[in-house]
DNA sequence: GATATGTATCTCGATGTCAAGACAGTACAA
DNA sequence: TTGTACTGTCTTGACATCGAGATACATATC
């Protein structure tokens, strides 16, 4: 009955129910995988940026303006929104991300509390070429899944998390 | 044909859509929602913790001594292997940990070099609490989910996870 | 038993993050 | 139009992490 383990986890839950046969420990077969997995993952895209000379913060600020479209441009607040980090956090990205020459800052003409940050050419160039490679990545990670299990993992991921982005 | 979009995850691949109609972005159909779910679940972790004073790091090395089972007790590089983090920062946490009397340091009798982590009462009864409080969360979060469900789930994830595990 | 290579842990400096709060500007109700 | 609450951004200080390197000891090879 009892099956090999065959991730981490498999042992984690194993030595839980050992040492505590009286709690129902099933909630982390799913929660510790999904966090386990997002931590090997940031490691790969760390990797896999790192070719770009990019690091993942810097990512993820640019690939949110590049997928605004046309001109490229969002307020920090919508940044903020599209990362889940605080504000301290995005003042400094936007800094270095400036420093570097893959953003631009400008005052928001409308409302003069604002401001808005957009692509520079050479950012938009960055972080196309870096989402293409980080792509290629994620699809060798997930060549072990045919698409019709892809696509069952997907929805159920989303269920766990709509609660969040409702 | 197009559904509504029931997550962020569900804008977000619309959006590289409308962009960037010439690549396949299925694979963040997956990845995206493991490392926002895995953002959130921290969120929701710290929060569970506050209740029993302790952090997510604090209870990270004290759930890997625990599950040990008695004496409670492994070295660093254990540690190190159960965490996912540096030994600078395994030193770090010991160090913090063993101020605050949750754990207790001592050389290793067998290989000079090494030293050996243990449980102390406090730290026993603080996990064993922290650890029943966070069960009861997970167990929430996972209410919308039928245990059917959460076995697919959990199996596909393994999939993904075993690579890195090996 | 001497030398070289590997392993376990710790130290240190740099960095990115967060939380709390400051400040300027906006929105709305009285 | 004035007050009050709210919003958007930035500042600051504390903190946990990482990476590189240092040190001490262990193991393998000759």
């Amino acid at each position: 009955m009892n099956e090999e383990p065959q991730d981490e986890v498999d042992r984690l839950v194993a030595a839980w129910r050992s040492e505590r046969p009286d709690l129902d420990v099933e909630p982390l077969q799913v929660l510790s995988r999904v966090s386990r997995l997002a931590k090997h993952l940031d490691r790969a895209r760390r990797a896999a940026f790192a070719e770009h000379a990019l690091e993942p913060w810097e990512f993820d600020v640019l690939t949110a303006l590049r997928r605004a479209g046309k001109p490229y441009e969002l307020s920090p607040g919508a940044l903020i929104r599209a990362t889940l980090v605080t504000s301290g956090t995005m003042t400094n990205r936007i800094d270095r991300l400036a420093q570097a020459g893959l953003v631009r800052r400008r005052p928001d003409p409308e409302d003069r509390r604002g401001v808005l940050v957009s692509l520079t050419e050479s950012g938009l160039a960055r972080v196309d070429a870096a989402f293409a490679g980080l792509l290629r990545r994620e699809h060798d990670l997930l060549a072990g899944l045919p698409l019709t299990n892809q696509r069952t993992l997907s929805a159920l991921l989303r269920t766990l998390l709509a609660p969040f982005d409702s």
